[in-house]
DNA sequence: TAACTGCCAAGCAGGTCTTT
DNA sequence: AAAGACCTGCTTGGCAGTTA
């Protein structure tokens, strides 16, 4: 494969991307575009001169090399949830049928002799280790800002992130000190964003959001949902023993949110306090149940106390007027 | 049509500068 | 030094366009 198709390779969808969203600029009589579709003409513009830097690189000789995937790390931020890529996945078959098309970028490891660090190219590299083959790679000098925004922008164009793989890439590069403009850059996101993502991501622990998993389909609002809830302890225990049933395992990312969510979601029910009463010699006993919203007591007579429900009843009058009065010197 | 997503506006909190 | 003004960074609520 030729150095030109090689970028043909790595940026044919940006070229397509970029030109249609110059399109929309002119369809737009040239305003400035607010929305989503600014958003990704900001990210696309980044891609752009990202394009126009490895090509620049490549012509001063920067060249795609075959490496051996066992000498490539995953990057020092992580950005997905789902582990392995599993042998059914359509990248795998893709490879496996056209080859590696497109190449991945890679850094050499700052700490490791001989060793590389992914920028992006992820899902590649595991389909590719998965397949028993070398890895087709550019190697670029790369800042650890520089690789964290690669990965980030990459990610976010393709919009292969979901909402709280890009709220846990967020607080993974906030951990690891970079800061919120660079965070942003990353996931071409503005101020707003990156906090409501940051407190789904802070609001939620990491043992229960791995269990979810990834939740494609799940947004902003239904994460947020989640995070606003178990802030109470109790809705948390629910939660926690939601992801332990052993139906769980068995459910796809987004049931398994779904499932979360009913569960936290369900009004806790009213603790009730049971006790029981009985007389010293009597033949009646009583059951007294409390739920903080009725208060029940229930006779059970035998023959010879039968009447003693009806004297009750007859007598609540003067059992409450003496209640009151009890209360009120209490009170003062 | 419900849900997702980007964005705006308002407000809060903490830090810094200026004035008294 | 203390008080107030101002700035910056961040959060929150809500709206509107887009998407599946």
């Amino acid at each position: 494969m030729s150095r030109r198709d090689v970028l043909n390779g790595i940026f044919a969808d940006t070229t397509r991307e970029l030109a249609a969203a110059n399109f929309s600029k002119e369809a737009d009589g040239g305003r400035v575009l607010a929305g989503p579709v600014r958003t990704m003409g900001l990210a696309l513009d980044r891609m752009d001169q990202e394009a126009r830097e490895l090509r620049e690189a490549l012509k001063s000789g920067e060249r795609v090399v075959e490496l051996d995937p066992e000498l490539i790390d995953g990057s020092f931020v992580r950005d997905r949830l789902d582990g392995e890529v599993p042998a059914t996945d359509d990248i795998v078959r893709s490879i496996e049928e056209n080859g590696q098309e497109v190449p991945i970028l890679v850094r050499q490891h700052p700490d490791l002799e001989g060793r590389y660090q992914v920028a992006y190219g992820h899902r590649r590299l595991r389909a590719v280790r998965l397949l028993g083959r070398k890895v087709r790679a550019v190697v670029r000098p790369l800042s650890d800002n520089e690789l964290v925004v690669a990965q980030g922008i990459e990610n976010t164009a393709r919009k292969d992130l979901s909402y709280i793989e890009r709220a846990v890439f967020a607080l993974s590069l906030e951990t690891h000190g970079f800061g919120r403009d660079l965070i942003m850059q990353a996931l071409s996101t503005d101020k707003t964003e990156l906090s409501k993502l940051l407190s789904v991501a802070k609001g939620i622990p990491g043992s229960l959001v791995k269990a979810i998993g990834a939740a494609p389909s799940m947004g902003r609002r239904r994460w947020m949902d989640i995070a606003e809830k178990i802030t109470d302890p109790k809705a948390m225990e629910v939660a926690r023993n939601a992801i332990h049933r052993p139906e769980f395992e068995a459910l796809g990312s987004d049931e398994r949110f779904m499932m979360v969510l009913a569960e936290v979601s369900k009004k806790p029910q009213r603790e009730q306090t049971i006790s029981e009463w009985k007389p010293n010699g009597g033949k009646v006993a009583a059951k007294i149940k409390d739920t903080g919203r009725a208060y029940t007591l229930s006779l059970k007579t035998a023959e010879a106390d039968e009447g003693f429900g009806a004297y009750l009843t007859k007598r609540l009058d003067d059992l409450y007027a003496d209640w009151q009065a009890n209360r009120k010197s209490k009170q003062e």
